[in-house]
DNA sequence: CATGAATGAGGATTCATTCAT
DNA sequence: TATGAATGAATCCTCATTCAT
């Protein structure tokens, strides 16, 4: 299923308006969070009018969604890379977990974004997001993870949708100790300050982690 | 380190009113989040008045630093109980798996509130919950860990502080997973519909997963 | 040095506009006193929202640093043309002391306004007052002062700095003499109910009274 | 004549209580002027509670207007000493001048006050404060201006009660140069920063003015 | 279409005053 | 009489949204 949250004006503008408008919109509402994030400072940041920015989006709200959306597709399409250079699982694994320390780094709005999202108490909204993301890891994941199966690279007395749901659950974190203060504060609590300066050491645990779990030989 | 984030006056009221505030608190503040919760509906919640809150607390931020703190000694005695009980590694996850599977349906509100915190902007704010939580689970995790490598009951080629981190993550999603909206959407997707109807599939295959990684025997 | 209270906003709206805010928050200012004064009825008062105000004045402060130097920049426009009038020194005062009679007499607000300002407690505010008041009187009348002695009209054995701090003195009691309730009442104690019916009276004793303090002949 | 804002009851306690109660409200009230004083902050200060302080003042405004009246009793009771010693005009002159210096310089609190109080908007307020300094300055300094004249030590073309107006003006702003923030900021600008380490100077030049405007030989 | 000034509802916080103990 | 916990009205300020130009 697919969404639109933005009207028709807005596919009208030029890419780089739009791209300024949604770059000033993900840094706003990851900075402050959905509520103390400011539509007139967003206006301001992406040099167009409050007019503008309500003329393209119906409300607030749309306009977080269009933006979750935003960070979406972009995650799709890093995923979808790694996945489709069909190599055996383990190295497809590998290749994410490195995928997300760098995405994470670069891109720490769009996870702030993401993080701040699945907090959204307001239930339409969060099931609108929810459906968004379908399709995008669980379905993903799962059929990894049963090709590898039917490969032989992974044991085949596990069911592939709760390991789909595991694995995803690991990298979730994984995003969002990378990016987020809280989680940030975390990490460095289990591991120590000096955490962040050995990514390597940290991917490579990971992997001896997981590989044990899908019992890899 | 220990903080304290009520007023005197606070300690010396009947334990009935405080609790009284205190679930009125973490229902606003799980229901709406830390801006849109609204102090003067907790007072009237509460069957307080705002003046008393505001002698008990104060401020909105210290308020919710106080049942943040206050959910925490709860997780922490769930936990220690188990801790405490002696049994090998994998019953001691096994049986938090179910705790937490229990805990996140009675207390929903404590989780979200936890989600709704991770999420806080504000750094400063952060700092002090992640302090809070100090020992709780890094800790915690890590010594169970260790003990078991010197039982031989966990593969010693592993480092205990990265798996503890990875082990925590496991259960901190798994507790999203029970009680906040998106997590809960989220879950669905991976599995299905009727996902919450067979909490004991999903603690047995997670603990399946979390066997193999740390590869018992 | 010069301040700007106001945001550019405020210098763009129409005059008339502009003095309605003006009239409106002087009048709520001199009536309640700073702490008292409210914003919201400011707004109703004027005929504009509490949001554009806001526009206009970044906070409560910064609406009532504006309305005293605007009062400021009044009394410096009648006391210039009054010393540019390049008369002699007793001329120059009895002008001056008619000037604050028909002043305060029309300008109630403008003086109430003043003496309210001197009051607050709030040092750096008072510190930003003051010197937005610079030049304006003691500069003024020391200068006046120092010209009268070069002309002979005046003893030289004084300090110019100390008698047009005296100087000033009394202008600034006749003045709250003839605006603010408490000096108002004090007046009468000292002369009587009918003190008002007869400003001429009071110029001519005070014009008596400079005049001795100054040596004239 | 003569009013009473406290209620019997704190006729009957301790003067050290009633100095407690007293000098914290006067620190607080010239401190925070009349709005933002804090009965509560009043009440702890002085080691009693808040009840008992509405035990012993019907109000805010009633425990303020006690406070007015014990302040000016002390003024009274100063000026008095000096009139009664019955020396000349200059010299009395003289001594209040020295006397507002020491006096501001020790009670500073009290000037304060009496400059707030005079600020006062409650026109009833300041028909009770106006009323309750009536006599201390008006007719004494009038009378010992008249007695001046007789003596023959002050020139008789002068109205006495206008003359002893403006004398009045010159201590009372003398004592807000002393003890206020805003006018003290003001000397500084029409002297210079150093002005208040030589009282005598200024006492002296003050001196030289009244003497001039009294046409003493 | 674009602009950006104007709107006003909503919420955290304070503090004079009361009253049960 | 003394206490001090409890009350709740009152107010500054923000910001999503509108609409005249």
């Amino acid at each position: 299923m697919k969404f639109k949250y933005n009207n028709e004006l807005f596919d009208k503008i030029s890419e780089e308006k739009k791209s300024r408008i949604l770059e000033a919109a993900i840094t706003e509402f990851a900075d402050y969070g959905y509520d103390r994030a400011n539509i007139n400072k967003i206006a301001e940041k992406a040099g167009v009018s409050v007019g503008s920015i309500y003329k393209y989006f119906n409300n607030k709200q749309d306009l977080y969604l269009a933006i979750v959306n935003f960070s979406v597709e972009k995650l799709k399409t890093v995923l979808n890379e790694i996945i489709s250079s069909e190599i055996d699982f383990l190295s497809t694994v590998e290749k994410i977990i490195k995928a997300i320390q760098l995405f994470s780094r670069s891109d720490v709005y769009l996870t702030k974004l993401y993080n701040e999202m699945a907090t959204e108490n307001n239930s339409e909204l969060v099931w609108k997001i929810a459906s968004d993301m379908e399709g995008i890891s669980a379905n993903l994941y799962s059929s990894i993870i049963k090709k590898a199966q039917d490969d032989g690279q992974v044991r085949k007395d596990i069911n592939s949708d709760y390991f789909a749901f595991f694995l995803d659950n690991l990298f979730i974190l994984l995003q969002f100790s990378y990016s987020c203060e809280y989680y940030k504060e975390r990490l460095k609590m289990f591991i120590d300050e000096k955490v962040f300066d050995n990514d390597d050491l940290l991917a490579e645990e990971l992997l001896k982690f997981i590989k044990g779990a899908f019992y890899l030989k």
